[in-house]
DNA sequence: AAAGTATATCTAGAAGTTGTAGGTATACTT
DNA sequence: AAGTATACCTACAACTTCTAGATATACTTT
């Protein structure tokens, strides 16, 4: 069997909302991926720090498809069959809006989130 | 009536899971606030960026109070009722922890959306 | 040869958070 | 008298993600 602990921190749930931006965001960079190669290219990027799952990431892939942000093309590699996604046209316009949002709204909270009182100075 | 746009972006939808942490960092300022303080709060930190609505703002409340991280009393000012809430010690505890926690994962989501490519430098 | 690991996709249902859309009530301003 | 600001609340809908399965091929280890 094997359980393994590995970070301890490595199972940190996803902010509802961000899986969404984060796949239009890849997609963006790399003009084609397949669904296990974004789990793997998540984890490379946080250092295993965010691992998407595979029962939010497929179902969330669906659904970009169904909304027209994506299209796919199945490919069998190595005797696996693969199914890669891409940015449509309008794909592309709403990823960067998305992660724009994201962006706007995570500066927002470190506004809040950031330190109220800065530390002290020693007083001599 | 008399409905208005204001922004067109204050609308933004909170990224789920991050109101309870907003609500701890904000009562580790403060020592103690009533929840019409909070959306106030939290609208003037973010000139009006990020709007709490009450209906997801009692409830948040109210369980982090019955988790054992608030406690209350309540007053009565200018005729009206007001339920302060405060850190308890293991309130104070956890504020820390989810506020680090939260930031980390801020952390690897601007990582993960930072432009893959720097804008190239004209070739001359 | 058997077992386990990595690759690759999928779904059903539970759990959890937030938004919508109401409700109540007082004080103040127009 | 009506509207706005203050102040609290709840029921239900909507949505996203996680858990926990299932299936299948290829490769490595025992």
């Amino acid at each position: 069997m094997h359980f393994w602990a590995m970070n301890d921190k490595a199972n940190q749930p996803l902010l509802k909302g961000s899986l969404s931006v984060i796949i239009l965001k890849l997609l963006e960079n790399r003009e084609r991926m397949y669904g296990y190669e974004i789990t793997q290219q998540v984890k490379a990027l946080t250092a295993g720090g965010v691992a998407i799952t595979e029962g939010a990431l497929y179902p969330a892939l669906h659904k970009l498809e169904a909304e027209g942000l994506l299209t796919t093309e199945t490919e069998v590699v190595d005797g696996r069959a693969r199914k890669y996604y891409s940015l449509t046209k309008t794909g592309k316009t709403e990823a960067v809006n998305r992660v724009d949002e994201l962006m706007a709204f995570m500066q927002n909270l470190q506004t809040i989130l950031a330190p109220a009182f800065p530390a002290p100075k020693p007083a001599f």
